[in-house]
DNA sequence: CGGCGCACCTGAGTGC
DNA sequence: TGCACTCAGGTGCGCC
């Protein structure tokens, strides 16, 4: 579920409540996500201690605690964070609980075990911090985000778009729905190489990427954000998906229908019409093998 | 170094 | 009903 948008919503949800809290308790499921729960470090920095704010790097969420140090957690593709009355039965799939001092439990559930938790005890936190920024890419609400920038780094590499802007190397935060999103927005075809597209749709992806993720976050995210329990809303983007799973339907140009292809193994939805190559060089194979239509 | 394919997991959906 | 198979929002590793 979660790029750039629903962990911003996660973070705006947590925002209200979680300041100011302190972690009496904390429990695991036992299963290991990504990598082992680092459980020692989570007894010795996370319980007892109290949450001063959290904040976003790229697909994390950093919780920062008085005393120095910092929890991070990467939600995979199926994590979930929920802020719930401690009396609630644990669902299954809730891999880290942190009980808190006002009776309510931060419940870190995720089915396909791809996501992960990270603890900076205060000494380490800084420069792990830095680490973490310098492999991630740039942020899409950053104040360098710009054509020019992305240009630049496009370079001569010769990646499809789809996955340049998806590699969290070069690009943090957009994953495979807002990719497909954000290039039919601008226009863009999904496998044109980076190496070929001009100034002038670098600035409009830029401005694409803005505009889709902003419009994602304010709708609440594209799926489940019930981070608030039962009275949290879900996320509502979906319903303005243009092009993500909907292979066939007509596209709003009414021009032509959605068509489907594989880029870099992940499905990539497509208008033929509204997202074309740069006009620069043209590669003789267009689109690969496509179905719908 | 860059690009690609696949592995890591579980569950939902589909078709026979 | 049951089984086999495909697909899913992310990342990182090994291979060429």
């Amino acid at each position: 579920m979660p790029e750039l948008p629903e962990v911003e919503v996660t973070r705006l949800g947590l925002l209200p409540t979680l300041p100011g809290r302190r972690v009496v308790r904390v429990s695991w499921s036992g299963k290991r996500l990504r990598k082992p729960l680092p459980r020692k470090l989570l007894l010795e920095h996370i319980q007892g201690a109290t949450f001063v704010t959290v904040d976003r790097r790229a697909k994390y969420l950093l919780f920062r605690l008085a005393g120095g140090a910092c929890m991070v957690l990467h939600l995979g593709m199926t994590g979930k964070l929920s802020l719930v009355d401690s009396n609630e039965p644990p669902a299954g799939h809730d891999h880290l609980r942190l009980l808190l001092d006002n009776g309510r439990e931060l419940r870190f559930n995720d089915v396909r075990r791809f996501g992960s938790v990270l603890v900076w005890p205060p000494a380490d936190a800084l420069p792990q911090e830095r680490a973490l920024d310098t492999c991630c890419g740039v942020e899409p609400f950053g104040e360098t985000f710009s054509g020019e920038l992305l240009s630049r780094l496009a370079g001569t590499r010769t990646k499809p778009v789809k996955n340049f802007l998806m590699d969290a190397r070069l690009v943090a935060g957009i994953g495979n729905i807002y990719a497909n999103e954000i290039l039919f927005a601008a226009g863009v075809h999904p496998l044109a190489p980076v190496n070929l597209i001009p100034p002038e749709k670098w600035d409009l992806i830029a401005q694409s990427t803005r505009r889709i993720l902003r419009e994602a976050i304010r709708a609440g995210g594209s799926t489940i954000s019930d981070f608030l329990g039962t009275s949290g809303n879900p996320g509502y983007f979906q319903v303005h998906f243009q092009v993500y799973r909907r292979l066939g339907e007509p596209c709003t140009c009414g021009g032509a229908n959605i068509r489907k292809t594989v880029v870099g193994g992940r499905a990539t939805y497509f208008c033929p019409v509204c997202q074309v190559f740069p006009a620069k060089k043209l590669p003789a194979g267009r689109s690969g093998s496509c179905i719908g239509d």
